[in-house]
DNA sequence: GCGCAATATTTTATATGTGAAACTTTTAGG
DNA sequence: CCTAAAAGTTTCACATATAAAATATTGCGC
């Protein structure tokens, strides 16, 4: 794994060695600085709505695509396994906030669908996490967030794996 | 949701609904790269070494702290409740890669410990995540990482938010 | 139409994760 | 000393998370 450190010299120029371990530091900030944030997300939506993170995600994910999604859709986007999402939309249908639709056509998919208490309620909790993060991220201008925004782009997979009907 | 956009001018300048947006949007940003590499790394350490990425973790802990960390310094370390620490450091014991050991003077408090072999586990695995992250990284020059972490500075609390006594 | 792979979801087993209660031991105060 | 608060850990009830197996349904090839 480790090749032999080569002298850099004089110029700014790194050594892959060199540049191998900063990326592993970038990569424990954002760890930490991801972290951070979602356990505070986490305290306020517990403290504050006696819900959880998962359940907040899914109802963005909803509130999105107002004609609702399947299952595995929201699988896909919100990147957590099938069987987990199960469990949630269960408590999310158990508190009313979302409903389970049949799907024309098809008695295997189901449309995961928004209430209207579920709409109400997620439009309440969205205005207070906007603010939530504008204040955690209160040292960034918009620009630097922009700017690191664009820097971090191409890091994940950009656009999404979903194969749709035809392809 | 959304409210009418209003024209800024010609200026580069934002309003600070427009900058509280694009800091809402850094942070979906940052959440999204970190589950990718997250999955990434969960993925290759159980498929290449039959481990999980908290016990990664708590290695990565002792390995850097070689006398060893007591249960609530793993657990101020890892940001991870102290109840979780219990049971990864049960199944890391269980399979020999570390020690529980009781500290003098003080019958509440357990030291953790690396065993040669969980060392020696570690600094195998550390190696080829080092090369894992570096290649998921690999978009970013070394510059690029080094502005990025230093962007990044300062949202989470950076040194320890312990409570120390007294305040 | 039959057989069977592909698709959509749930179920199962197990591992993390949290907050709060319970337990043990230590420490402070009177 | 004796008591009560504090500190360190584990236990508990629960919610997420994964991968893999089980279930149900669809659609395709022949």
């Amino acid at each position: 794994m480790n090749t032999v450190k080569p002298l850099v010299g004089q110029s700014g120029m790194d050594s892959e060695a060199d540049a191998s371990k900063d990326r592993l530091r970038l990569w424990l900030r954002i760890l930490k600085v991801s972290k951070f944030i979602e356990s505070e997300l986490r305290e306020k939506l517990r403290s504050e709505f006696d819900t959880t993170l998962p359940r907040f995600d899914v109802l963005a994910a909803l509130y999105r695509n107002e004609e609702g999604l399947k299952m595995s859709d929201l699988s896909t986007e919100l990147r957590v396994s099938n069987g987990n999402v199960t469990g949630i939309v269960d408590r999310l249908v158990a508190d009313g906030e979302v409903v389970r639709v049949p799907v024309d056509n098809d008695r295997r998919a189901i449309t995961v669908r928004l209430t209207p208490v579920g709409r109400t309620r997620f439009e309440t909790m969205a205005g207070d996490h906007e603010g939530w993060i504008d204040a955690m991220l209160s040292g960034l201008s918009g620009a630097d967030s922009r700017m690191l925004t664009a820097a971090l782009d191409g890091i994940a997979p950009s656009g999404r794996a979903v194969r749709r009907r035809g392809e």
